[in-house]
DNA sequence: TTGATTTCTGACCGCATGGCCAAAATTTAG
DNA sequence: CTAAATTTTGGCCATGCGGTCAGAAATCAA
């Protein structure tokens, strides 16, 4: 490979190389929300993709860079999504509300990537045993949530409570909704949302 | 092996036979506890058991078996320990708060069973690769945390709102509840517990 | 004590995995 | 066109897996 290390320790790469990192990322992401990640291996994720398994050890390091490229590229997509949908919101109640509907609005129409984050999230762990990812990593979600629910505590929207617990709360219940819709392709996903809304907005006052 | 098949499908089984099923349960319980499902092998859990690998086969009819075990008794000891403590619940906010309190409690001395549990229901699957667990498997607790959500909007101390959303919610708050703790052993889960029981009525009022 | 039954051991099987690499194919640069 | 660089192929490897089995050991019944 020709490509250099560049300042921010990311590689620079060809518009071909990135191509084909897309695609590859692409058919784990199908290929995990389809047969689980245990069973999620090279060999059916190259067959997916249509290319030699030997060319996924060519782009990338391992099976876990690409585990982490598929999260990285899945949590970035959503997270554009909704921050754009939660820009106009100004009280904390709407952008409780703005959070929870924009996030099940976006993955109506992206389940799979959905079950493989969620398969990545509980399987994937590091050379040592350890978890990869797990409650730690939600940090950075849970201090943006917290900070909603500090808004409406600080303009007196909302009652005193533990802002941790809350947002901890408030993402389970988003993940256990999306939980449940997969396995009831019949749930009302958007009533759901908006039933949970209210939840967690009278939660609050 | 000696033993016969009873009317009721199952085995009669010896004393010590029982006891050795036992020990290689309560060994699988702390090995996927550690290491996680995808590491625990039979080899380890034999290991961990200080027998040999074939006792398991001679005992199990196979993974599968094992690790229905172990979901069934650890949750066979849960049931028993919450159900004890909210027979003498009379409101329905009573038996919320009872519900959520004692979970966290008996949960609080048994975190690998909780773990192991957590690790089974996410990746144990069938010879045909479907999800031996899911959340089709939690209905039946569904009905039960309804049942009590129900109970309180008849007696007109809840105001109306959708039973399923409630019951999911309710029950992934408790999960990521213990989750956040394992992951922050340092947390304060009776604090956690109380908070969120005040969280879920409010919820509700 | 003796013979039958249950339980255990340790080696072994077939299989799938992630990773590796020499050589072939393709693309790019001069 | 030619030569260098990049990309792909397909087979190979060591490892660990779940499961099986013959025979040893232990237990039980008479």
């Amino acid at each position: 490979m020709r490509s250099e290390i560049k300042p921010d320790g990311q590689k620079a790469r060809s518009f071909i190389e990135e191509a084909r990192r897309d695609q590859i990322v692409r058919a784990a992401v199908e290929v995990i929300a389809e047969v689980g990640f245990a069973r999620a291996s090279l060999a059916r994720i190259a067959q997916r993709a249509g290319i030699s398994k030997g060319v996924i050890s060519y782009h990338f390091a391992g099976k876990e860079e690409l585990m982490e490229q598929v999260v990285d590229r899945v949590y970035a997509q959503i997270g554009e999504f909704v921050l754009a949908r939660m820009e106009g919101a100004e009280s904390a109640a709407d952008l409780l509300r703005t959070h929870v509907m924009s996030v099940a609005e976006h993955m109506r129409g992206n389940r799979v990537q959905l079950t493989a984050l969620g398969e990545i999230f509980n399987n994937l762990r590091a050379a040592d045993g350890e978890p990869r990812y797990g409650v730690h990593t939600s940090e950075g979600l849970y201090q943006a949530l917290e900070s909603i629910y500090r808004h409406g505590q600080e303009r007196g929207e909302f009652r005193a409570f533990d802002v941790r617990v809350m947002a901890v709360t408030h993402q389970a219940a988003i993940d256990a909704m999306f939980a449940y819709w997969q396995a009831h392709p019949e749930h009302d996903l958007e009533a759901h949302a908006r039933q949970l809304a209210d939840l967690l907005e009278r939660a609050c006052s």
